[in-house]
DNA sequence: CGGGTGCTTGACTAGCATCAAATGTAGTGG
DNA sequence: CCACTACATTTGATGCTAGTCAAGCACCCG
């Protein structure tokens, strides 16, 4: 019993070679336009980043070449933590973003807590497989529009930024099965849409759109 | 910004209570009989664990009392590690299970890597969410036989251990789904089922069920 | 023997995917 | 300024998949 015991402390992310993107000086802010890609499957993981502003997708390509986006990260969020050394997944930009790399420096070891990083992803990824696995697809796309919301406190009108098929990847769904939710949410008057790409939500009524998600 | 930022190597497991299953003198391993509750939502979360044999599930309720299974361990696996100091989920036994709890006394500082346990656990979780969104019912039944032949390497029939109504909370179908999915597989000479419950698999073409899991 | 449990099968239905087309907006070039 | 293309979103019609409800079977135990 109990050989897979390993020693406490190995709390610095892995990989030490210098790669495209976080060539960038001194670990400071990099500045991304819409669809940018900042690493990919494949890579050798050099740094973990977070937000500072905008938003950034996690998605993988099954062999069929369908996109799956295994989340979204808004504002003050970490990704870029892997298990091994090798990116299994691609990070873009979902929109003007800013982020901040992180790199694993032997004399520059930076004072991040992994571990709360790790817990937080994971307790994310499982909430989003109950959303999913659970509920109708309007009731998965209220749980979206509430997640946004939740980025956005006090402010009852908010840009979602992702497109209609980013939501259909990241929720499971079709792009026209979304727009028909949007449809319904607009309907029941929950929340109106504005912008020219339709991206605007101005929500009207958030507690019938948390009683949805229920 | 990076206001998140705090410090490392907080990395034993929180709660210092004791509790009612963890009571076990000095850690040793506990034997649990089928669907004995290992700890329940709400409960101080005073230690993880690991699989010495048999298997567990963790699931929560929703509010409507729907039973979600959001990993099955088995022998090797950990389990327990929360965000919080209270517990989000329930364990239980699947069958007859003997598992070993690592409580987190100051005295006793386990050398354990958290963040190791933390990040499979998420792996698993990120690959749970593909295998259920992007696939039809056929195929994560498919994929959940895999996932089981993958823990009894070079045996080409063992026993699954899991009623059909586990497998159904697990992968988010219905029992009479999985029910058909198995005779479907039956059909297609990938496997056999024996057994009084036809829980035992018999894996007649692997190469054949990791082909529909793609 | 009867009742309980877990698995399977059948008939029917609701909901989402699929295919197809319309709308609206921006950008380009005559 | 208008025709044209390109792209994102929306809407409509249709079919298939999995859920629902119901029943039947196999096994076990009192």
């Amino acid at each position: 019993m109990l050989q897979n015991q390993t020693i406490v402390k190995q709390t610095t992310v892995e990989g030490h070679r210098h790669g495209h993107i976080a060539g960038a000086a001194r670990d400071q802010s990099i500045r991304l336009k819409p669809d940018e890609t900042i690493y990919s499957e494949g890579e050798h993981a050099l740094a973990i980043y977070q937000v500072e502003a905008g938003a950034v997708r996690i998605y993988r390509l099954t062999a069929r070449g369908q996109r799956y986006i295994l989340s979204f990260c808004g504002k003050g969020e970490w990704f870029g933590l892997e298990t091994g050394n090798v990116r299994t997944d691609f990070a873009e930009a979902v929109c003007e973003t800013c982020i901040r790399p992180f790199r694993a420096d032997q004399d520059t070891v930076v004072p991040i807590d992994l571990l709360h990083i790790a817990l937080t992803n994971l307790a994310k990824a499982q909430h989003k497989q109950l959303v999913i696995t659970e509920q109708s697809a309007l009731k998965r796309v209220a749980a979206f529009v509430n997640e946004m919301a939740d980025r956005h406190p006090r402010d009852c009108e908010f840009d979602m930024m992702m497109s209609r098929s980013d939501i259909a990847d990241y929720l499971g769904l079709t792009v026209e099965t979304v727009a028909r939710c949007f449809t319904k949410l607009r309907e029941k008057r929950i929340l109106r849409l504005n912008g020219k790409l339709q991206r605007v939500v101005r929500l009207l009524d958030h507690d019938a759109l948390i009683a949805m998600t229920i």
